[in-house]
Order: structure tokens, then C-alpha cells, then sequence
DNA sequence: AAACTCACG
DNA sequence: ACGTACGTGAGTTTC
């Protein structure tokens, strides 16, 4: 039998730290608690313990069993984020039946010991669980520590029993007590042998095993005379040392392990959990409401606890007829459509109820469907839907109208927090409810897998409809409240038909280029393989950076930078550096840059290309934090330019027949935006002047003439440029441009000298954020950042830097997204073919016939600069040529 | 599934 | 004392 004891306190501690912080809408932290929960399912599932408790220290005020003066003094105060959390685990340990552990007076160090002894007296085995070393005394035949530790947000355990811990220390686990006796402990207020270090307590340990041994010999030891006279007069104190150090095993503590045996959670879990919103955990574990549960909690009748919803399925075109001119006389209405439009459901409030209608699916619609759906796809309708782009792009692609949507609730819920990750109905529903949806049977994309159990799929289909309804009125209310309406209606909402019909136009390329392109790459990598491994001694694989790290390191002792978690590292920088050490390192980047260039791009996008010789990537809109788009399957944001070789890849984009590709560029976006939203003047100054901004910065930071501006002192200028936007720290910046950390801060100094105002808005921006607990952009984006509440270091200092760069970088999605719609409609208005084909970022690309390229250019820098007025030009530059490239310049 | 590397703005 | 720039997506290896 075996029993498993977890450390609460230390577990919960690690949780804290080593996830980013997680809350509930009612603004209570949780991430202690999940990561809890996951390190104890891990812990389950690989010990597989009979039973299972948790202890806790109580900080009670009272007695103390060692009563020192200020004992635990130095430990700092457990941060409110944390301790909010400890009584919420404890709730949530109790609903899991986990018998818990703490009394008065008592560290859950003497209860663990206590705990361990008993179980070995009742013959059972036991497993101490704690990121604490002190425990590592307990050690014996029948009971091991796993010892947890947290590095970079990644939990690791390690099983500490006799053997493992003489091979780490070289002494028996006992005499842990006598090691802390001399080193001393700071954490825990044990002061040890002044001067004696872990170094020389571990070999006296290792020589002599216990204090007793030591000072009896200690006329005879072997050891520095100093060392010497420091034991002497550290005798008492090493005494009082091991005293503290020894954690009890007796304490007055019932306790027998049958009591402790793993049993069922309660079902009061379930609500637990739906209150912490660990709506994954709850999918995970598989927890089910409580029988009779009431959930009183959601702030909308209709949408409570298990509500029921009214379905009525259309059958008949008179039925249709009725309803679709009910709903062009409401005020909206809900729509979800099944895969390939094989169904729709549509909720009208007038009716109170949601209609489904199918082609193919629940009971037949025996009318026209097409011109069923064209209607209410219609402007004539208006539409509430979740995920109107995707929708859009389905019913473009059957030619279908793709009008009268006013409302899209995964694109509000990402307005109202764009660090979500998902927006997946059944969440917002908890989110904003917290009630769950009836699980989306519907979404199967294997349709037929829904005949066997039609009702539930249609009770889910028409439950998520009638969820979009209520969480339109609650979104566009919360949305309006945070002035963030304009932003959706004239920026998210329009830019979904954009984005649909860009998505559906494609990107024509060159599948013969590509592929011969390919070939190339192949024969090159293929000889310097040969010359890799003729360096190496031998064949490998170069791909692995496991092996590569061997060969370079080991076999040919060349030096070794930077460290990952799991070895040396080879990245791009370390290589670089070790370029002058060996030929091989050369032929390894280059062999690095040409497999990239097959795998991800040749290979990639000719995978990607469709059957008309187009490639139609999908662009997401609800991912990223600081509201730019992203791009994937494929991902053409990211297509090879830095390069002579990668450029290649951009030639293979091509337009039709005829045609060419218009390509229009921000200059400068985001530093003139910093320049406007920090209002600093000198910097303004600089791009009204119309010269090259890096330059002029150099020339300000190095305090030379413009013309006197050298190629070095220009880059390193554009360097800090970049540093600045993105919370620059002295340290990065030294190794970006290859200086020394002293020298970056001074070039760091003559930078705020120069732009006093940037300054003044980086201490502004971050107080501010501090203060309202998020950051937004000049059109009301907003990041929420708990980050800056956090009492870990790092977390705080990536919070602000966070709070630095979104405003910017954000707003900058703001005007593009509005450039984008601008764009739209005037190629529109003025009844052009030239479509939009590709956005990335700071860059618009159209394909249009070649007699329009003109006007198509005028078109978009006229639009892209007009969108915002700052107090700085919003300069953009339009190109056009034969293919990407060209089309650069 | 996680880690590493590298492509882009 | 610590760790080190913002935002992404994809391919490969390894566990």
C-alpha cells in the first residue's frame, strides 16, 4: 500500500510562480489552483497511490513548538494574489475528498514527517511530495521524496530515495540534518557554523556523516585551520542548527492511512469548478452537474442553468415563406450554420423560439434551399452570428450573399479580452454565464456521424443559436461601456467581408518555379551534407539539435554559449558567433537556411497550392494580443525577404495573366506613432523634416552632422529605434548590436536626451496600466495585464514591457485594419477589378490588370494615409511589378 | 506534446 | 539576485 502526502504550501507556492496569472471575470486568481490541480493529476497518474492527503502550515499567532525569537523572519509574505487563492484550493481539495492536513503551531514539515512515520509504522509505503529540501531527511526504504522543481514555467519532479540521494550528496539521507546544522539555511532562519559554507559542510558530512562524529574528532579532522577555529566557535550554534533543522516525526497527530484512501471528488466539484471557470478540467476529468444543482448565476433568466430551448423545424417553402418575413421585420436574428451549409438555425426573439431548417439533415426542407438561403443571407436580415468571416467566406464560396450581419460574438468577446485563447461558444457561455451549453454536437465535420443521435445534435445546434442572441445584448452592452463600439463597427465587423473575400481570391504562385526551386535547394543541401559530415567524422543528423550539439561541442570542442533546457544551444546567434572556430559552422547555417527554405516554403506552399494554382491561406482575427491579424495554413505573413536566397521564394507569387501586384507599405508605422501618442516633439521634428529617420536619430544620439551619419552608427541607431518599442533594457540591446551593456545604456541615455518625451510616456504608459490593470490603443483596443500585479519579478518586468509596446503596436493594427476597409470600399465605389489579395502587417498587397496598377496604387496610399491624422505624416509607398518582388520596389 | 529553431512585421 | 525586447506560425526532432 502506498500513500502519497503532497506539501500544500510548496506545491500551491510553485503553481504561483511558475504559470502566467489566470482569473475569473469577478477578478479572482486561480492559476495557483490550476496549476495545483494539473501537478496533482501528473502525480496520480505516476505514482498511482492507494491513498492521498495534503498538509498546509498555519500561521497561527499562537504557540509554537519552536519558539524563537523571529523564526521565519526572513521568508517573505505570501503575495495577496496567492494567499486569495490558498482558501479557494482548500474548498476545492475538500469536494475531491482529499483529506487535508494543519494544525496550529505545527510547520507542514513536522506534519509530513509525522505523517510518513505513522504510515511506515502501519507497514505502508509513503511519498512525500514538496519543492522542499528539508524533507529530504525523511528519506528511508518505505519513504521517498519527489522533490518538484519549476524552471521556465516547466514542472519537473525528481524521485529522491536512499540510493538516488547517496549518488547526489555522497551521505546517507539522515544526515541532511547534520549538512543544514553546519551550512545553516537562511530561508528558514537557521544559522549553521558562521563561514561555513555548502561547500565545506558537504565534504565534512561526506567525511565524518553526522556533527556528533565531527566534533568528536574535531581535534584530529583534516581541514584548514580556519576551518577549524570556525567549527570550535560554532560549536553551540551548530548544536541550536541541528535542532531547528530536525523536522518532527511525532507530532500529536492522528492519523492512519486507511483514513486517507483515494476516493470520488463530490459533486458539489462541478460547480466549484464552473465558478473558477476551469471549464477545461471539467472536460478533462469528465465532472457532471450535481443531481437537482441550481446554478443562480446567470444574469440573464434565459440564460441560466440548463436552460430549455423552444425548436421548431421548417419543412415546408410556406413555413419559410412566414418566417423569413417575420425576421426581415425584427430587429435581428441568430443564425449558426451547419458544414457546408448543409442546415441553419436561426433564433428570433419575436418568435421566441429557434428554427431549424436542413437540406439534408433533420427533417428534409422540401422548398427552394438556395433561395432560401440567399435570402436570409440577404441585407434584408440582420444577422447575429459567432465567426461571421468564416461564415462569409462559406457562403462567397457558393455564391451566395454574404450581407446584413451586424454582430459577431467571438469578435466582441476578443475586443472585451484579446488574451482569451479561445472563443469558442460553450466558453464565452460560461465566461459571461457561467452556465454551460449542451456539448456542439453539430460541429462534427463527419456529418453523418450525427444520424445516430439526431436530437442531441439539433438541441445543441439550436441551444448555441439562441446563446448568440443573449450574449449579443450582453457583449454590445459591455463593448459600449468600454467605448469600444466604433472600434467593432467600423474596424472588426466590416473588416470580416474583407478578409472573406481575400481569402477566397487567393495568392496565385509559380508551382513549376517553386518546385524547381526545390530541386535546387535538395542538390545543394545534399553536397553539403556530404561536407558536414566529412567534418563530423561520420553521418548524423543535422536536423536534430540534440546531435548537432554533440558533434559541435563534444566531438570538436568548440565553445558553447548560451544554454537551453535541454543542452547547449545551436541556434542561429551561437553558430554565428562560432563562425571563426570551424568551416563546419558556416556550412551548418547555411545548411539550416536551405532546409528551412524546402521544408516550410518550397515544400510548404506547393502543398498549399490549390487545384486553379492558387494558395487561400485562412487569416485569424481573434489570436493575437495586440490586435494584428495572423495568417495560417498557410502562413504567408512570414515569406522569406531578409535574404538574397529567400527572396527567391517571393518571385514565385505572382498575378495573372495580365496582371500585376500592387504592394503598399506603412513607413515607419509604429515609430510614428510613438512619435504621435508620446508627443514628443523633437522626435515629431524629425519625421516632419522628411529625412531618413534612423539617420536623424543616429545624428541626435552620436551628435554628429546627418551627412557624417556612418553605416555602423545608423544601424545601431535603427536598433535602439526598434529596442524602444518594444521595452527596451540595456542588456538586450548590448546583445542585439554586439556592444557592451554599458555601452547600450549610454546609448540608451542620449536617446531619452534626445526624445525627453519618450521617456516620459514609457513611465506614463506603465503607471497608468499599473493603475487600470490594462493598456489600450488610440481606437480602444485593449490588453488587460494582471502581469503588472505580480509579485514575480519577471512576470512584472515582461507586464511592462508588454505595456510599452501594445499601444503601439496595436494602434498600428487599428490603422491598418481601418486602411483595409477604407480600402475595400473605394475599389468598390470606383467599380475597379483590382482586388486585395494579402496583408501582412504594415503591408497591403491587390492584384489587379496592369492598365489599373496606377490608379490601384494611388488608391491605397491615398486610403492608407487618410485613415488617421497625427501629428506626424502617415506616409505609405505603393509599388507594382510582375511578382512580390518586384512589386516591393 | 513539448522543445527547438527560424521565417516574418 | 535575476533574466533579459514586442507580436506571430510551422517544420522537425524527441520524449
Amino acid at each position: 500500500m502506498k500513500l502519497m502526502v503532497i506539501d500544500g504550501n510548496s506545491i500551491i507556492n510553485r503553481a504561483y510562480y511558475g504559470i502566467r496569472p489566470l482569473s475569473t471575470r469577478d477578478g479572482l486568481y486561480t492559476h495557483a489552483i490550476y496549476g495545483f490541480l494539473t501537478t496533482l493529476q501528473r502525480l496520480k497518474d505516476e505514482e498511482k497511490p492507494d491513498a492521498l492527503c495534503v498538509t498546509f502550515d498555519l500561521h497561527a499567532p499562537t504557540f509554537r513548538h519552536k519558539a524563537d525569537e523571529d523564526y521565519k523572519a526572513t521568508r517573505k509574505p505570501m503575495p495577496e494574489e496567492l494567499r486569495m487563492q490558498v482558501p479557494v484550493l482548500k474548498e476545492v481539495l475538500d469536494d475531491l475528498n482529499i483529506p487535508r492536513y494543519e494544525m496550529a503551531g505545527w510547520e507542514a514539515d513536522d506534519l509530513i514527517g509525522t505523517i510518513s512515520r505513522k504510515c511506515e509504522a502501519a507497514g505502508w509505503d509513503c511519498v512525500v511530495v514538496t519543492g522542499d529540501k528539508d524533507s529530504l531527511q525523511l528519506i528511508t526504504d518505505h519513504t521517498k521524496v519527489k522533490l518538484v522543481t519549476t524552471r521556465m514555467g516547466q514542472t519537473t519532479t525528481k524521485d529522491m530515495t536512499p540510493e538516488t540521494f547517496r549518488e547526489t550528496y555522497g551521505f546517507d539521507p539522515i544526515h541532511m540534518i547534520d549538512l543544514k546544522a553546519l551550512m545553516g539555511d537562511s530561508s528558514d532562519n537557521i544559522p549553521g557554523v558562521p563561514g561555513v559554507g555548502e561547500k565545506t559542510a558537504t565534504d565534512l558530512i561526506c567525511k565524518y556523516q553526522s556533527i556528533e562524529t565531527l566534533y568528536a574528532k574535531l581535534p584530529e579532522i583534516d581541514a584548514k585551520p580556519a576551518a577549524i577555529r570556525k567549527l570550535t566557535e560554532g560549536e553551540e550554534s551548530a548544536r541550536h542548527s541541528f535542532w531547528l533543522a530536525t523536522i518532527v516525526t511525532d507530532a500529536p497527530l492522528p492519523f492512519d492511512p486507511e483514513q486517507n484512501r483515494v476516493q470520488e471528488p463530490k459533486p458539489e466539484l462541478y460547480d466549484l469548478f464552473l465558478r473558477l471557470e476551469f471549464t477545461k478540467l471539467i472536460e478533462k476529468w469528465g465532472l457532471r452537474p450535481a443531481a437537482g444543482a441550481n446554478a443562480d448565476l446567470g444574469e440573464n433568466k434565459k440564460h441560466s442553468d440548463n436552460f430549455t430551448v423552444t425548436m421548431e423545424t421548417i419543412q415546408t417553402q410556406e413555413q419559410a415563406d412566414k418566417s423569413l418575413a417575420l425576421w426581415k421585420s425584427a430587429d435581428h436574428v441568430a443564425v449558426l450554420t451547419l458544414p457546408n451549409l448543409q442546415g441553419v438555425a436561426v433564433y428570433c426573439e419575436t418568435q421566441d423560439e429557434t428554427a431549424l431548417m436542413s437540406e439534408a439533415f433533420f427533417e428534409r426542407f422540401s422548398g427552394d434551399w438556395d433561395a432560401f438561403l440567399a435570402a436570409l443571407f440577404s441585407a434584408d436580415i440582420q444577422k447575429v452570428s459567432h465567426n461571421v468571416k468564416d461564415l462569409m467566406r462559406t457562403l462567397l464560396e457558393n455564391k451566395l450573399p454574404a450581407d446584413g450581419f451586424v454582430f459577431d460574438t467571438a469578435l466582441a468577446a476578443y475586443l472585451m479580452d484579446s488574451t482569451q485563447g479561445s472563443y469558442e461558444l460553450g466558453r464565452l457561455y460560461v465566461t459571461y454565464y457561467n452556465t454551460e451549453l449542451p456539448k456542439p454536437a453539430y460541429l462534427d465535420d463527419d456529418a453523418f456521424s450525427l444520424l445516430g443521435d439526431t436530437a442531441a445534435a439539433e438541441a445543441s445546434f439550436a441551444s448555441h443559436t439562441t446563446a448568440i442572441d443573449g450574449l449579443y445584448e450582453t457583449l454590445s452592452a459591455k463593448l459600449k461601456g468600454r467605448s469600444q463600439w466604433e472600434l467593432f463597427q467600423t474596424a472588426e465587423l466590416p473588416l470580416c467581408r474583407v478578409l472573406a473575400e481575400m481569402e477566397l481570391a487567393g495568392c496565385r504562385v509559380d508551382a513549376k518555379q517553386l518546385s524547381a526551386f526545390g530541386d535546387l535547394l535538395e542538390r545543394r543541401t545534399k553536397e553539403l551534407e556530404q561536407t558536414i559530415y566529412a567534418q563530423a567524422g561520420g553521418a548524423f543528423n543535422i536536423n536534430s539539435p540534440k546531435q548537432l550539439g554533440t558533434v559541435l561541442f563534444d566531438q570538436l570542442q568548440l565553445p558553447h554559449g548560451k544554454k537551453t533546457k535541454t543542452g547547449w544551444s545551436t541556434n542561429a546567434d551561437v553558430l554565428e558567433s562560432l563562425r571563426p572556430a570551424s568551416p563546419i559552422v558556416a556550412d551548418v547555417l547555411e545548411y539550416r537556411q536551405l532546409t528551412k527554405l524546402k521544408s516550410t516554403y518550397a515544400d510548404g506552399l506547393l502543398k498549399a497550392i490549390d487545384p486553379d494554382g492558387r494558395i487561400r491561406t485562412s487569416f485569424q482575427m481573434t489570436v493575437t494580443a495586440t490586435g494584428r491579424l495572423s495568417s495560417t495554413e498557410p502562413n504567408l505573413q512570414n515569406i522569406p525577404t531578409r535574404t538574397d536566397l529567400g527572396s527567391e521564394i517571393r518571385k514565385m507569387f505572382v498575378p495573372d495573366e495580365g496582371n500585376v501586384l500592387v504592394d503598399a507599405d506603412y513607413s515607419q508605422i509604429e515609430l510614428r506613432l510613438l512619435a504621435h501618442i508620446a508627443g514628443d516633439t523633437a522626435m515629431q521634428e524629425a519625421f516632419l523634416s522628411g529625412s531618413d529617420f534612423h539617420t536623424a536619430t543616429a545624428a541626435k544620439v552620436f551628435g554628429v552632422a546627418p551627412e557624417d551619419v556612418s553605416h555602423e552608427m545608423r544601424r545601431r541607431a535603427k536598433a535602439v529605434n526598434f529596442g524602444i518599442v518594444y521595452g527596451i533594457s540595456a542588456f538586450s540591446l548590448s546583445q542585439d548590436i554586439g556592444v557592451s551593456v554599458a555601452e547600450a545604456k549610454e546609448y540608451m541615455e542620449s536617446y531619452f536626451a534626445t526624445f525627453p518625451g519618450v521617456r516620459q510616456y514609457m513611465e506614463r504608459v506603465v503607471e497608468q496600466a499599473k493603475k487600470d490593470g490594462y493598456v489600450e490603443t488610440m481606437f480602444h483596443r485593449r490588453r488587460d495585464l494582471p502581469e503588472l500585479t505580480s509579485s514575480n519579478h519577471n512576470l512584472r518586468a515582461f507586464g511592462e514591457r508588454v505595456a510599452l509596446n501594445m499601444p503601439i503596436q496595436g494602434t498600428a493594427a487599428d490603422v491598418m485594419k481601418l486602411a483595409m476597409v477604407a480600402v475595400w470600399k473605394r475599389l468598390k465605389k470606383e467599380g475597379l477589378q483590382a482586388r486585395l489579395v494579402l496583408q501582412v502587417h504594415d503591408e497591403l498587397i491587390v492584384e489587379c490588370p496592369e492598365s489599373e496598377a496606377q490608379r490601384a496604387a494611388k488608391l491605397l496610399t491615398e486610403e492608407m494615409e487618410g485613415v488617421a491624422a497625427l501629428s506626424v505624416p502617415l506616409t505609405a509607398e505603393a509599388h507594382w511589378g510582375r511578382n512580390w518582388l518586384e512589386a516591393k520596389d
